[in-house]
RNA sequence: GCGCCUGUAGCUCAGUUGGAUAGAGCAACUGCCUUCUAAGCAGUAGGCCAGAGGUUCGAAUCCUCUCAGGCGCGCCA
């Protein structure tokens, strides 16, 4: 739809000797202004130096293809609003239900690689609503990337090594002393959750009493990696009950075993990025912008947790993606001018690497904050989210909104809403044309009929109105890829559910006139596809019944 | 103190990167099941887009300042 405008207004602009590049071309809000508008006669009205209406004439007089409108409009300050003709509106249906997600979607990424690394949790504890947020949105990102023509690889950074994974070890340590009676003391930070002392437990029954009497010292590597093992599978189960899969798991281990650590910073230092302060080894992050130099090799010859970050930006970026994504928690914003530092120093441009922040969900209950003490181990995690809510919705809440925004997640309201919830407003669409397809079926209508079925028989306002906003979809689908912004296609999903409930309760699908039988039918079979491309983007199940 | 994010209907949020008379869903009120699913439909009501300036044909959107909330500013991770 967008692109035949585009086309034409190209030629009409080299028939009048314009130049204008990138005709901006939008979806008017109101049906009064027709299917698609342009502002561009506005906007060259200052360089013609005419009024944009007189523009706005001359161009639809050296419009040659009048065949595909209905009607041409000057509106406004300067508008010019399209209608399409029911001919060209019939024809591209055809050609939607003819060639599907060709016809849906677009090649924006051209095959362009791109890696999104999100959620990245540490392996210390099971994944609370926040990381829920960052998987929900990463992986609708992922796909629909994939789906505009990116190859996509998720990834998924283990925080693996360090003081963290070593605090859990040492916490599940001191569970499993006190769990036979000793008196051993917790670790100031310690992890306290109960998850700590099921794994102490687990130790328990494997080991038996062995390492009573040993310090944590002669058993660490025992106690840290069973736990976070552990902890590392329940993510990954977690995950894959809410629908989140990664192609790639980064352990921040296996950069040091792999000497990237080491190689990284050797990088930096032929590069002149690195020097000598104080004891320690610094990196000069202020080069590119950052508030100050940052410390890579502590005083005591430990890393700091930047190390291996920069050591694992560094091997991203040399895998040559064509684009880098990071989604982390707006918690982390601090971070960026550090590592964009990197970057740079590396030798790549700053935008490389485009961080997504993903803002905090604080997790009401019935209009009350829910109290989390990640010291005290109390927090709601997200499995018990998607036990309580259900993982559709608890996407849909995600995904309905802006990543950017501060988000408040009321577990009473999703789930009192759950009857008249927006995730199963659209769903149900979808499970109301399976049942009246099952219904035709039973009538003996032969539903395969359809490709060829007359549908110049839908011309209710309303069968128009649904045609029109099928075809919008590759507008939608195609701004959402560009800007990487998933919610636009769940908006497009509910508006989408909204004309189709009307129209399904005004008229009737099966009905003795064969012919139009068979046109509607052809209608609810393109409003399936496109709903269950938008499913399929969202990371969204779609019920055949409900 | 500095930096980032946010501020739109009673509540939760959109607003197509500057377009036309600012939109949904909840909640409230009035109606609709003998029909392909009522998880639905029809209707009513709800607004100083936090505030003040500026930029221009045109601002919720861009710039400056103010106010309010959140989050960051370690040789912690």
């Amino acid at each position: 739809m967008k692109k035949r405008l585009q086309g034409i207004l190209q030629e009409t602009f080299k028939s009048l000797g314009i130049s204008f590049s990138g005709v901006d071309i939008e979806l008017p809000k109101e049906e009064s202004h027709g299917d698609l508008a342009t502002p561009v006669a506005m906007s060259l009205s200052k360089t013609l130096k005419k009024p944009p209406r007189k523009i706005a004439e001359e161009i639809i007089h050296s419009i040659s293809e009048k065949d595909t409108f209905e009607k041409i409009e000057i509106a406004g300050p300067g508008f010019i609003n399209f209608t399409f003709s029911k001919a060209y509106l019939y024809s591209e249906m055809k050609a939607l239900m003819r060639d599907g997600l060709v016809f849906l979607r677009s090649d924006i990424g051209k095959g362009k690689r791109v890696q999104v690394e999100f959620v990245s949790a540490n392996p210390t504890g099971p994944l609370h609503l926040g990381h829920g947020r960052g998987a929900a949105v990463g992986n609708a990102l992922s796909n629909l990337l994939k789906a505009g023509g990116y190859k996509v690889e998720k990834e998924f950074y283990v925080n693996d090594a360090g003081r963290q994974v070593r605090l859990l070890g040492m916490s599940v340590f001191a569970k499993y002393k006190q769990l036979s009676g000793m008196d051993y003391p917790f670790p100031e930070d310690g992890y306290r959750g109960d998850y700590v002392e099921e794994l102490a437990k687990e130790l328990k029954i494997a080991y038996e009493e062995q390492f009573l009497k040993m310090e944590f010292d002669e058993v660490a590597e025992t106690f840290i990696d069973s736990s976070y093992k552990k902890m590392l599978a329940l993510i990954k189960k977690d995950l894959e009950d809410f629908g989140v899969y990664f192609d790639s798991w980064q352990s921040e281990r296996g950069l040091y075993e792999e000497d990237e650590v080491q190689q990284a910073i050797k990088d930096l230092k032929e590069r002149g990025y690195i020097y000598e302060k104080e004891g320690a080894t610094w990196f000069t992050s202020t080069s590119f912008g950052d508030d100050k130099d940052r410390v890579i090799i502590k005083k005591d010859g430990e890393y700091t947790y930047f190390a291996p970050d920069i050591a694992y930006h560094r091997k991203k970026i040399e895998k040559k993606f064509d684009e880098l994504i990071d989604i982390w928690g707006a918690d982390h914003h601090g971070y960026i001018p550090r590592i964009q530092a990197v970057i740079q120093a590396l030798g790549y441009p700053k935008e490389s690497l485009r961080v997504l922040l993903v803002q905090i969900v604080s997790l009401l209950r019935g209009g009350k904050p829910v109290q989390m003490s990640k010291r005290a181990g109390e927090f709601v995690t997200l499995k018990e989210v998607v036990e309580e809510v259900g993982a559709d919705t608890t996407k849909f809440i995600f995904l309905t909104r802006r990543p950017d925004s501060h988000l408040e997640f009321d577990l009473e309201v999703a789930k009192a809403q759950s009857a008249e919830n927006p995730v199963f407003y659209v769903q149900y669409a979808n499970a109301r044309i399976n049942s009246i397809f099952a219904h035709a079926k039973e009538q003996g209508i032969d539903v395969d009929k359809l490709k060829n079925t007359d549908l110049s028989l839908l011309n209710t306002h309303e069968e128009l109105r649904i045609i029109k906003k099928l075809l919008a979809y590759p507008m939608v689908f195609e701004g959402a890829v560009i800007a990487h912004e998933p919610h636009r296609i769940t908006f497009y999903l509910q508006e989408l559910a909204g004309i189709f409930h009307p129209y399904y309760h005004k008229y009737k699908v099966v009905t003795a006139d064969m012919n139009l039988t068979l046109a509607r039918l052809a209608l609810c079979e393109a409003i399936r596809i496109v709903l269950k491309d938008g499913f399929e983007i969202l990371g969204l199940s779609a019920p055949e019944r409900m």
